[in-house]
DNA sequence: CACTTATCTTTACAGTGTAAAGATTAAATC
DNA sequence: GATTTAATCTTTACACTGTAAAGATAAGTG
């Protein structure tokens, strides 16, 4: 709680946006409560909206935090790969997998839900960034690139389907057999990614 | 709205679930109001209580009949394909899609919401009786047993997460370019199910 | 008919998000 | 350093939400 003589907080709007994610993830999305937040921030039901306008201010900021988050979960994974192409895309969907199954309320906030304002420009350059990633890495492997080459654009597609498919699967607890163990979600994404391009190939 | 000397609705549970679906269409599960329902069901606000509990259980119900709808599309795009086993599977995936484009929100309400109690036995006998279909058909084209093979296993994995990704993502507006057109979106699914499988044999 | 049950309404309450106005502090300007 | 200005947070208020409890009405049952 505050102390006696600190009416500013020095840093509200980091504490808002912890607070908020939080509350995300013990919660939901569907759950979130504004006034909640502000509760464990320690400050007025009133106080976000200086900072964040309103319940989709701060949410779109939260969503924002979230899609580079996921971006940098995925390249976390691949710094630890091998340089090949195909293993840096196994390892990239590793991270998307990995990060929608400890950050469920953020991944379900950037993908599916609309209270984040998705026309935000904020939102849109990162959901952006993180998608020509994506791209980025499929291109690597086929050497041919996406905004061009049909076939490459079908590739993105495939994989992209195939990875978001399972993580939101594993999101809601539709994959309980391999939700368990670590080793084995990732062997399981491994085997379907490259099974995906050694059967084409 | 009612007239005088109606007291008694008739057949209010079903008036209740036609407005709830209408609702969850026009403003998204998120948004969801059940006192909006009642309104536009022409009763008060306490009357579905009666039928339902609570909101809980309205969705609940709502999203039982989201199930059936659910594999009802597919076996509906099943019946009008060929009889080859990959045909049928290509056709229920197509079901997959078109269910989730022209029912987004029934869409989110059976995979990703936490507002209808998923634990409740219809939704899950629903949702297992939809999922077991999708297992019979890749069991047809395989000739193995889910159940027992792991390859199997792999393969309904595979193809669950693949058209699922690519539902959730064209529900969300992740895949605009293909959206536009119906005969795109089976095109699309179309290459991406049987590439899966011829490549591998 | 009388009685019971099912159905719907009314009323009430705690909770929500947001807007407006007031209080307090930090920063900027003189 | 004193005074003004701007930023930050609180208080108050309002319309809305879901749910519970009690009352009103109709339908079914003996």
């Amino acid at each position: 709680m505050r102390q006696t003589g600190t009416y500013h907080h020095g840093d509200l709007r980091a504490a808002l946006l912890k607070a908020a994610e939080q509350e995300l993830n013990a919660n939901g999305v569907e759950r979130f409560s504004l006034r909640g937040v502000a509760r464990a921030a320690g400050v007025s039901h009133a106080a976000p909206a200086h900072h964040f306008g309103d319940a989709t201010g701060l949410l779109t900021a939260l969503a924002v935090v979230g899609w580079r988050r996921f971006l940098a979960t995925q390249q976390r994974h691949e710094a630890r790969a091998g340089p090949d192409p195909l293993d840096q895309l196994v390892a990239a969907t590793v991270g998307y997998a990995a990060f929608a199954k400890s950050n469920t309320a953020l991944f379900q906030l950037i993908f599916a839900s609309s209270k984040p304002d998705r026309c935000h420009p904020d939102f849109q350059a990162a959901g952006d960034t993180a998608f020509n990633h994506l791209v980025e890495l499929v291109k690597a492997v086929t050497g041919e690139d996406a905004v061009e080459d049909c076939d490459a654009r079908t590739d993105v597609l495939a994989i992209w389907s195939l990875i978001h498919g399972f993580s939101h699967l594993l999101n809601n607890d539709y994959l309980a057999p391999i939700s368990q163990s670590k080793a084995a979600r990732e062997d399981a994404i491994r085997t379907l990614v490259t099974r995906y391009w050694t059967g084409l190939r």
